[in-house]
DNA sequence: CGATTCTTTGAAATCCATTTCACGCGAAAG
DNA sequence: CTTTCGCGTGAAATGGATTTCAAAGAATCG
């Protein structure tokens, strides 16, 4: 591998020139070409561990995602990278699991390999800790979920909003009895999601303690959703219709009804994010759809503003969801 | 950030001591415990860059993969990183999006970040161009897809015999027409599981020349399936089953079926490769399930394997594929 | 007890690109 | 004609960890 040094040489010129050449010092134009054709004739290309060292910031933005298997996160991920390659950034994708610890250690690697910048969906409201890299100001840019402090830039969904539209939606179309499944406590999507259900239950006369009871805590993942809705199935009062915080909980939660004899949209039921292929399962589902793409790439842009040295104050970006009604809720005597 | 010469002077030892503390070298007791003390007390965690640059290597490997939005590929890419992370080794994801050029760029990057190996499932067989990376000693696993020269370790699917076992399939569940959806003309994968269904067929009987009629190639994605069904079917001689060579596609071919109306079994339908929540699709789809976790993490393994140093001669592994019989091929009388 | 071998240790070299600093030259200003 | 000023340039310092080398000290052997 060629080095500077070699292009130097080749060139007759110093490496503080070849270096010059490459990132915009002043150079004449004579000695500047030279050096461009030493460089193509040696196949040479700055070594970026030698630059990050020297620069203390690589060229690499980190991603931490809770969960790679599920198509809203990789939406989100081409989001960002396709923002990030117009500006010669590269992207590290880190899958977190929803597992702080792991969470923890590859926030630690962003840091030794001091990356750029991090754009991270939180494993965790409460215990997720981002302080280490503010600390050494690397710049940060929560995405999909709020952490706790609210030291960093962040780009969200109007969750509640959403998921006061998708309960009220329900309701409208004649169910009576809505459930809820949502993610675990600790997640601001969770808690959010489900407070928009609360607010459009209350608003629809609905007491506090039905539906609190028929509220169910899972954990973002198909078989929690699969669980949550066989244990609604089996209340004394079981429900009609069940709003669900995210897509793969959809999908055990319509595993769960399947295996109940029970077909949509007999029982309505309706999901808070894109179920992939959505229009391939029968029947079709009411989703409320995420713009999981534009999350991403506003966290990029967002970030890179930061890495450009904007000195903005912090900024939250919300994003708006959209109802899209399909036949999973057309109402309990649709058929 | 603290240093090693930091922990070094707080430890009254030397940076060298420091390191060979951390790096199993042979430090008294005594001495090993002061430095261990003075790293937690400063909260020193090794300088990634600079190792990465004085060892020459970093510890990262990328994985480059075609579409990190096909779920085929996002549960390769976690057989990587489960095993990757057992020897503290991060993974880089790079996502090629099936580009010849964007591809180039990302191996530039390898190299560039002295990466300490490579797992890419390439974008295409005649123009990935793997030799800069052999160049320069970078162990390098070809994964799912075969490159053209041979000099590196590949883990494969035995896509010839799946293909040809999708096909027998169909033929015996009294299908008589079989067409054939495979990936674009470069693939490795594209061309054995087309070879699959050609010698099938060759072997029931079907003439050559029909089979060929009744081959479309597209391109790995839903849209590419969805246009290549509506031309099978707008055929004079329109087939009454289809093998196609991905999920994506047929979950595009799928698409074009209930546009047109066509419902299976009656017409039967069979992916190579699992098509997510392909239990809710109705009816459920019969498919080829190919081992992708397992592939990514024998990928992983081989590597680690190579950057241990071991001399062993070149490696191809193939993973055999296992049919799942659904309702989709039941048969054109079963209904 | 002297000679030899091992072990432990720190100083210094190394990896490679960037950047500061000072020098020299030529042009513009006085 | 002298003094500034500006620009282009290269030598050298820098970033932080690893590793080689040589020296000092400890242990073993005859």
């Amino acid at each position: 591998m060629a080095t500077i040094s070699d292009v130097a040489r080749a060139a007759g010129v110093s490496p503080a020139t070849v270096s010059r050449v490459f990132n915009g010092g002043r150079v004449t134009a004579e000695r500047a070409d030279r050096v461009r054709k030493a460089a193509a004739d040696l196949g040479f290309s700055p070594n970026r561990v030698a630059r990050s060292l020297r620069m203390q910031r690589a060229s690499v933005i980190g991603l931490l995602i809770p969960d790679i298997e599920n198509p809203f996160f990789t939406s989100l991920a081409r989001g960002v990278e396709d923002v990030a390659q117009r500006t010669n950034l590269s992207v590290v994708l880190c899958n977190t699991d929803e597992d702080v610890e792991k969470e923890r250690r590859y926030l630690d690697i962003a840091v030794a390999e001091q990356m750029a910048g991090v754009i991270v969906a939180a494993a965790s409201r409460r215990r997720t800790d981002l302080s280490a890299l503010a600390a050494r100001g690397m710049p940060v840019v929560a995405v999909d979920r709020r952490p706790r402090a609210a030291e960093v830039d962040a780009v969200m969904v109007d969750n509640q909003h959403g998921g006061e539209d998708a309960t009220a939606h329900l309701l409208e179309r004649g169910y009576e009895r809505v459930a809820c499944i949502t993610g675990p406590a600790g997640a601001s999507t969770s808690e959010d999601r489900l407070a928009g259900y609360r607010a459009a239950m209350h608003e629809a006369g609905v007491p506090d303690d039905w539906t609190r009871a028929h509220t169910r805590h899972a954990d973002f993942r198909v078989d929690g959703g699969h669980a949550a809705m066989r244990e609604l199935l089996s209340l004394r009062t079981p429900p009609d219709a069940v709003f669900v915080a995210n897509n793969l909980m959809t999908v055990g939660a319509l595993k769960a009804l399947r295996e109940s004899g029970i077909e949509p949209p007999e029982f309505g039921i309706l999901s808070f994010g894109d179920v992939p292929w959505a229009s391939l399962v029968r029947p079709p589902l009411t989703t409320v759809q995420l713009p999981s793409y534009d999350l991403g790439a506003s966290a990029a842009a967002l970030l890179q503003d930061r890495l450009a040295g904007s000195g903005k104050p912090l900024q939250t970006v919300v994003l708006r969801t959209v109802l899209q009604p399909r036949e999973s809720t057309e109402g309990p005597g649709a058929r």
